[in-house]
RNA sequence: GGGCGCUUAGCUCAGCUGGUUAGAGCGCUUCGUUUACACCGAAGAGGUCGGGGGUUCGAGUCCCUCAGCGCCCA
């Protein structure tokens, strides 16, 4: 058989790997028995025709980890992949397409056809979101993937819609809602953030009719026009003899009511408040209390109305300076000074949003949020972290009607038809040719879409089949759990609990598990204007995806946000090779036994005992941490058992056990092959191209090897299907002495090191082990191989005399003396010892003190007995190190 | 205004329900062509765990408080 290459090469692997996985089908939860416990991620669609982020390759690495973890778990493990439409996003780029290619907009060439571009847009470049998913070693379905405007989500988009009309939960309405004038939509809260920005606050007059005035302040003058009041605080002292009086709009001399309301902040500006519900959230709710006027000064492109006036015509901030100076002209205004705005902005493409009355659809979300509120309160839904319990609550608790219409044309179109002739509402699951209740063939359908969360918020279940009881739906839901960034919280993860108890009248899933944001090496949050971002596709191209997927697995901690370093990557690649290396060294040394050599009952060294308990132990250790979606920790632990123990340690014995021949070198290569292995397995999750890639070879070698050394129930034909690891039997008593053999070794070469002995050179030692005398020399030619000794020259008893001129290593009841001729400098050992000896005191009296003080009583047995020991330890190396002290 | 997170080695970060003299990677110093790996190995330097107070036999870990940085909501 061909030999493994020196280093392991990625290029070569990864997409000859996931083709194999997936034509094999074993992406599919079909792959496991049909009564297996099904295990399912509904995957956050990616835009369909975005471009990979590292917040992509984040989800992937962490529900690619638990789908592959449950897979190996023997689940049916089921990752269901798919797009969203992406309604702004996407007809942004369309728009943008047409302009550059044919000089066109949409309105120019049309509804009909500008849809007709999108869906061929889409059709060129919907799959190469879903191909970098694949370079990611996403084990999706994709026999099952969906699209958010495919035929069946669009029917259950439908459903949803017609349910929740007849239910009286969406409405139409003459409402303040966020106005993006570049766009010409409307767009929800959550889509709209405010940004502190320098500005001014204008402090002007109010005329008041039959003469006087009262001065008001405002940030947004033109609004000025469309004041229907202005309100002072009831209490007001200065203001009490305005109250009921009436106010003149400067410029328009418009007629409006000065009202009293506790909303208005004393403190503020002036004192006295202009009401404009036509323009503003909070002026729109007093407004709405006081029954008052609301009158739009705005047009949809932001530029003034009719109601304007004489500016009627302008653009809002070109109405702003004009006002103003009409204003001063007239001799109302009284001063502008500096001032911190809070501008609310597109959270996407960052222009200032206006609040503007229009007539949209709502959801009413309450109803639905308290069934969200109860379905985690009741436990029946689980968040990881458990702090954003707080948020959901704080988000639920306060909830608002949901603006769902988007004046868009990309997007599941409003199943409503308006009827010409009685202007009744037909809404409907399939499109109706005449009114419902006049049966008049002359009906509109609603021009506007839904905003694409609308769908989302149904996935979990449309994509399974919803409103169908497919065998899909009946099998696989509810999901188990939801992977997301915590930035989507409420715009998707609750939508998703509120819908699906509406029309499932059931969780979606009962775990919710986010992630934090990736940032740059310093912290910065990555943007196209920052230009720091950094391209996935780069640093998979220079160290592998299993490099960047285990960095971002592992360099931070649930629901915080990540520092990407690719130092770190480069060092994660650095693993991926360390892998590929110890099983090289594996297979390289299968002609080290025969099958002959095979034990009827293996007899395993303490290096083994030592080795295969760690491995027990770190099996226990990451299952635990991974059932408590520590995943980070987990994959950690498992690196530094893997690199630390085995490729360090365990490999460096294993070799000298080779060495003996026979059926030590076949147990030792059984061994060697069960801690790979099962690594291998731990892995997976985590790395899969390396894990599988690796496995396969040794899986190859060692059939090949014809050694009779195989897994419980023999090789499975892959890495990915293969059984997740159990923990076997411990010997914690083999696992201390190694690990005092480790600490000898450690302590040896230190004072090699320390001595500047020659790197080749073998020495001589005499070794005083007490009770563990017979261990050690059970042990001499590891410990002669690790610790460069001649093990003809390394004497071994319980006790000994120590040599002239030799440097002493106490370790408790353990000795070891290294003469080394003529390199001894006598008065550095004493002064070496002396301060061995100080250092061994000053710990004897910190312990002594300890179990002097209540300690010895109050705490817990195991404890105090710990440090007993510890105690008995130290003395015995005190005693040790002062007769040596006296003897130099 | 309310809430959350962070502050640990030069840098980037771990440290689970409180229990050895606080760890890793990178960087740094010294040494090493021992056929698994220089994408490596060995040895080493480096931290009063942001400040203060408290609970406890015991605090990086729990509580209070202050400061700085960041985020969310209003």
């Amino acid at each position: 058989m061909s030999e493994m290459p020196k280093a392991y090469d990625f290029k070569n692997t990864e997409d000859r790997l996931y083709q194999w996985w997936e034509e094999n089908g074993w992406f599919k939860p079909e792959a496991r028995p049909a009564d297996a416990k099904p295990f399912v991620i509904a995957i956050p669609p990616p835009n369909v025709t975005g471009a990979l982020h590292m917040g992509h390759v984040m989800f992937v690495a962490l529900e690619d980890l638990m789908i592959r973890r449950a897979r190996m778990q023997g689940r049916a493990a089921l990752w269901v992949p798919g797009t969203d439409h992406a309604g702004i996003a996407t007809q942004l780029q369309v728009e943008k397409m047409l302009l550059r290619t044919l000089e066109e907009t949409r309105e120019e060439i049309g509804r009909e056809r500008f849809l007709e571009h999108t869906w061929e847009w889409k059709e060129k470049h919907g799959s190469y979101i879903t191909g970098q998913l694949r370079r990611l070693g996403a084990s999706c379905d994709w026999d099952r993937e969906r699209f958010t405007l495919d035929e069946g989500l669009s029917r259950a988009v439908r459903e949803a819609f017609v349910r929740m009309y007849r239910m009286g939960l969406i409405y139409r309405a003459e409402y303040l809602v966020n106005w993006s004038p570049g766009l010409q939509t409307a767009v929800s809260d959550l889509e709209v953030e405010y940004s502190e920005e320098p500005g001014f606050l204008y402090y002007f007059n109010y005329p008041l009719q039959g003469g006087g005035q009262l001065p008001v302040a405002t940030t947004r003058p033109e609004t000025i026009l469309g004041d229907t009041a202005v309100a002072v605080h009831p209490h007001d002292p200065r203001y009490q003899e305005y109250i009921g009086k009436t106010a003149l709009v400067p410029m328009l001399n418009r007629e409006i009511p000065i009202i009293a309301d506790e909303y208005v902040d004393i403190e503020f500006g002036a004192g006295a408040l202009k009401i404009t519900p036509g323009h503003d959230p909070n002026d729109f709710e007093i407004g709405q209390k006081h029954g008052l006027l609301v009158i739009n000064v705005m047009n949809k492109d932001a530029t003034m109305s009719a109601a304007a006036g004489p500016y009627a015509g302008l653009d809002r901030f070109e109405c702003r300076q004009k006002l103003w100076a009409d204003m001063q002209a007239a001799g109302l205004t009284i001063k502008k000074e500096n001032y911190t705005l809070n501008v609310p902005r597109s959270q996407r493409g960052g222009e200032i949003i206006e609040p503007l009355v229009s007539r949209q659809w709502f959801v009413d979300a309450e109803p639905m949020a308290k069934m969200g509120l109860a379905a985690v309160h009741s436990g029946r839904i689980k968040i990881v972290p458990d702090r954003f319990v707080k948020v959901w609550d704080n988000w639920l608790q306060n909830i608002r009607p949901w603006c769902i219409s988007r004046q868009l044309w990309w997007g599941h179109r409003i199943p409503v038809w308006y009827c010409d002739d009685c202007g009744h509402e037909t809404v409907a699951r399939t499109d109706p040719t005449a009114c419902e209740a006049c049966g008049n063939v002359h009906i509109q359908q609603d021009p506007d879409v839904l905003d694409t969360w609308f769908s989302s918020g149904l996935w979990p279940f449309s994509t399974l089949g919803w409103p169908d009881n497919t065998p899909d739906l009946q099998r696989f839901y509810p999901t188990d759990v939801m992977e997301t960034g915590y930035d989507i919280l409420f715009f998707w993860v609750a939508r998703m609990v509120m819908s699906a108890a509406l029309f499932t009248n059931d969780i979606p899933f009962h775990t919710v598990y986010l992630h934090g944001l990736v940032r740059d090496g310093n912290g910065r949050k990555m943007s196209k204007s920052y230009g720091n971002v950094t391209d996935p596709l780069d640093v998979m191209a220079e160290y592998g995806t299993d490099a960047l997927r285990f960095t971002l697995l592992t360099g931070g901690t649930p629901g915080n946000d990540l520092n990407l370093s690719l130092d770190r990557v480069a060092s994660n690649r650095n693993f991926a090779n360390k892998i590929w290396n110890a099983a090289r060294f594996v297979t390289r040394s299968l002609d080290k036994a025969a099958k002959r050599d095979k034990p009827t009952q293996p007899v395993y060294s303490d290096a083994d005992k030592w080795i295969l308990t760690r491995l027990s132990q770190i099996i226990e250790t990451a299952d635990r941490l991974m059932d408590n979606y520590q995943f980070g920790e987990a994959g950690r632990q498992v690196y530094d058992f893997l690199w630390g123990d085995f490729a360090d340690w365990y490999v460096e014995l294993a070799k000298v056990q080779l060495g003996l021949g026979g059926a030590a070198a076949w147990t030792t290569l059984s061994v060697l092959r069960r801690v790979l292995d099962d690594s291998l397995r731990l892995l997976h999750p985590f790395i899969p191209f390396v894990t599988e890639e690796t496995w396969q070879q040794i899986k190859q070698a060692f059939t090949a090897a014809d050694l009779d050394i195989e897994p419980d129930g023999g090789w499975p034909e892959a890495l990915i299907i293969a059984d997740w690891p159990q923990a076997g039997a411990q010997d914690a008593e083999s696992a201390a002495d190694f690990e005092q053999l480790r600490e000898l070794v450690r302590r040896i070469r230190a004072a090699r090191a320390d001595n500047k002995v020659e790197p080749a050179k073998r020495i001589a030692a005499t070794l005083a082990a007490g009770e563990q005398a017979a261990f050690f020399a059970a042990q001499k030619p590891i410990l002669a191989f690790l610790a460069r000794l001649d093990e003809e020259q390394l004497a071994i008893g319980a006790t000994a005399i120590a040599p002239e001129q030799a440097i002493t290593l106490s370790l408790g009841q353990i000795a070891c003396y290294l003469p080394l001729a003529g390199m001894v400098d006598l008065t550095k050992e004493k002064e070496r010892l002396a301060k061995e000896l100080a250092n061994l005191e000053r710990q004897i009296k910190r312990i002594n003190d300890l179990l002097n003080s209540p300690f010895a009583q109050k705490a817990p047995p195991d404890v105090v007995q710990k440090e007993r020991d510890k105690l008995t330890r130290l003395q015995a190396s005190c005693t040790e190190v002062t007769e040596r002290l006296a003897a130099l």
